[in-house]
This record gives structure tokens, C-alpha cells and sequence, in this order.
DNA sequence: TGCAAAAATGAGTGGCGGTTCATTTAGCAC
DNA sequence: GTGCTAAATGAACCGCCACTCATTTTTGCA
């Protein structure tokens, strides 16, 4: 039973029951937290049988490992888009700030497993921050150096630092964001944010 | 065998063997992860039988809340000590903020467990934030607060947003220091931070 | 329609580790 | 020394769950 179109995709029924168990994935982790999830959980909620996660993953730790690489890659392609649509330093700034807080925002579940569940253990930290944050710290860094080159911002500041900071407040707004009871939108925190920001870094 | 100091102290024995394993756990924790250390681990690093810790905590979880409560409180009164050194609204976030990263920067392994291992769970993340977290954002929003009505800081800011933005930064730059291969002292970030941030924040 | 290969299934298993508790040891008063 | 209590011990238990694999189902082609 069930629809099984299959002629006319190059690529095979493969990535759909893939995208479908990292998809429950998310979910599952997001509800349960990734400690207390069972494989079983993720496999039900996915819709197929338990030993159908171990055709498309290798354990339940790659499992995790995909969601992070895969959102961290869009993540980035996104906001190297977003920094070819303006020239202006700051502005290049606050879009990726605005798309950060936009991504996680629009996708709660996908939100707690970055602000929760990635944190949870040196060991994936220090594997994810190698990957994809290093990454993206960069981007705010080399974007503010930009800045200063072009008389933008505060010349003597640490770039490094700064990225950091910017991280930071971001990163304190989305987390906030999921632990409230209280619903709100989270994107446009990213103004208030700029706001003190570009405040504190800019050449007067 | 052992120097059994018991006379003379009105608490018994009890307190030094209660805090030998909250450090031998600190130690344990912050090395192999919360879900990842055996409760035989703790033990053994702590120089006791299995069993005696749970003489003194009902479960694992339990140790860890521990660790929060007692450290959390100890941060907390010492941020309230500072306080009452100056009336200086923008002094007085400097030295939160230079308590802050001194405390972490002081033990390691107390740091770790703070930036990591807290955070990875939601229902940890929940609880946690219920207690000492919010007591803490406070103490930092209300002594901002404190400088809007004195007219050093912007009136037109959210305080709430403000002390988030502070904290995530400072957060920030704490969970990097930990992650780093790199060794450096991390008290000293506390200014490169407060210059940028009161600088976004003071009245002109 | 038949058939081989690929995909999917889910019951079973093996190991792990938090917790318990019967037993031992230490502390102390007389 | 003797007896009593409190503290400490650590072997054993037991529930859990990631992962395996023998079997079944589906697919795609002739």
C-alpha cells in the first residue's frame, strides 16, 4: 500500500524515508531531548520499522550529526546569499543577524535541538563547533573586518571578539526564546539587538 | 585508618564526604559528560563505595542539581556583595561581568559543567532557568534599570532585552574559552565586552 | 506472470549502568 | 573489652534500549 511513485525520480525512494527519519528526528529530540530518545520513537514517528533507521544511518549519534551538518550548510549558503545583496558593512550585519533569529524562529523543534541538545556534551560540541560554527563565526568576523577597513566601525576592536559577542546576544535571545512560556516572535529581537550593537562598534 | 576529624564540629563527618563527591562529580562530569559518567566513576573519584553516594543524593540527577544550586547561590551572593562596593550604575555591571568570567575562569571543570553539561537537556534547561538563571538576569536587568532612571543608560531600551544581550555575550566568551585549544585568560575578555556594551548602551 | 535483487521489517539480544540492600566496619559510651 | 548504632561497602539485580539479522515484502524487469 501506500503511494510508492518511484519511476521518474533519479534519485530513489532513498531520500524521502531519509529526509522523513531526520524530519522525526528533530521532532523526537526536540520533545524528549536526545538522551532520552529511543531509536524505536524516531522509527514510529518517521513511520517505518526500527531497523529501517539503520539502513539510512549508521547510529543513533549520526543521526544527530546530520541534522546539524545539513542545517548548518543551508544556514550558511543562506547567509552568504544574503551578504552579495548589499555592500553596506552594517547592513550586511543585520541581515544575518535578522535571517539567524528568522531560521530558528520559523522552525521551533529545529530551534531546540541547536540551542539544547547540540550543547549538551563536550564531545559534540567540540565536534560541531569545529565544523559549522567556526564557519559561521567567520562570517560575522570577516564581515565586521570589512567594516573596519572601510572606516565603519571602531578600528581598534578585535574582530574576533566582536563576532562573538554578536553570537553571543543571539544566540541568548533564541534560547530564551524556546525556554519562554510566553509566545512571541523572535526575528525581530534582531533589531533591538543591532540596535545596542551597532551602537557599541561603530566609528563615531 | 584516616584522619577521622569527628569532635569539636558541630557538622558531622557528613558535610565532607557530601562535598567530596559533588567535586569528585564536578571533576567527573565536566571530563566524560553527565550522561556519559557512571555513578561508579563518581565514586571511585571520590574515594567512596558506590552505595555512599547514595547515602547523601537520592539519584545522579540529583548530584548535578547539587552542583547548580550550591554554585549558583555562591555566584549570586557574590554579585550582590559587589553591588553594595559602588553606586555606578555602569561600575557595577563591570564588575558583574568581571565576577562573572572570574568565577569560570577560576575552575574549569565548574565551568564546563555550567556552559555544557546544564544546558542539554530541555527539562534540565527548564528547571534551571526556573531557579538560578532568572534570578541572575534579574540582578543584571535591575541594576541596568537603575542606571536608565539615573539617566547614565538610554531610556528608550528594553532592560530585559538589554540583560540578555549582556549575559549571551559574557556566555558567549565562556563557552569559547572552554572549547579553545588555545589557552588564554578569560577575566580579561570581561572589558573588551563592557566597552562595546556600554557603549551601545550609554546615554550620549 | 515470474523471478531475482533490493528494501523493509520487528523480534530478539547483549551489554550497560543506576540503584538496592545484606553484610561489614567504624565510632563511641560505659 | 563489650555492645550498640550509624556509616560504609560493593556484589548483584534488573530494566532499558541501541543495534542485529533472519525473514518477509516490494520493486523492476523480461
Amino acid at each position: 500500500m501506500r503511494s510508492a511513485r518511484s519511476l521518474s525520480s533519479d534519485r530513489p525512494v532513498v531520500a524521502d524515508k531519509r529526509e522523513a527519519i531526520l524530519r522525526a528526528a528533530i521532532r523526537v529530540f526536540a520533545h524528549n531531548g536526545y538522551f532520552s530518545s529511543k531509536v524505536a520513537d524516531i522509527a514510529s514517528a518517521a513511520g517505518v520499522a526500527d531497523g529501517t533507521v539503520y539502513l539510512y544511518f549508521k547510529s543513533k549519534e549520526e543521526i544527530l550529526h546530520s541534522i546539524f551538518d545539513r542545517s548548518m550548510e543551508e544556514a550558511i549558503a543562506a547567509g552568504r546569499a544574503q551578504l552579495e545583496q548589499t555592500t553596506d558593512p552594517r547592513e550586511k550585519l543585520r541581515r544575518i543577524a535578522l535571517l539567524h533569529l528568522e531560521r530558528l524562529g520559523d522552525d521551533r523543534d529545529l530551534a531546540v535541538v541547536f540551542q539544547v541538545e547540540l550543547r549538551g556534551s563536550t564531545k559534540f560540541m567540540e565536534e560541531f563547533s569545529a565544523a559549522g560554527f567556526a564557519e559561521y563565526l567567520k562570517l560575522i568576523r570577516s564581515t565586521f573586518e570589512e567594516g573596519q577597513r572601510a572606516g565603519v566601525f571602531r578600528p581598534e576592536l578585535n574582530a574576533k571578539v566582536v563576532a562573538k559577542i554578536l553570537f553571543g546576544a543571539l544566540d541568548e535571545m533564541a534560547t530564551n526564546w524556546i525556554l519562554s512560556k510566553r509566545r512571541y516572535k523572535l526575528a525581530p529581537m534582531a533589531d533591538q539587538v543591532l540596535d545596542i550593537f551597532l551602537n557599541g562598534v561603530s566609528a563615531k
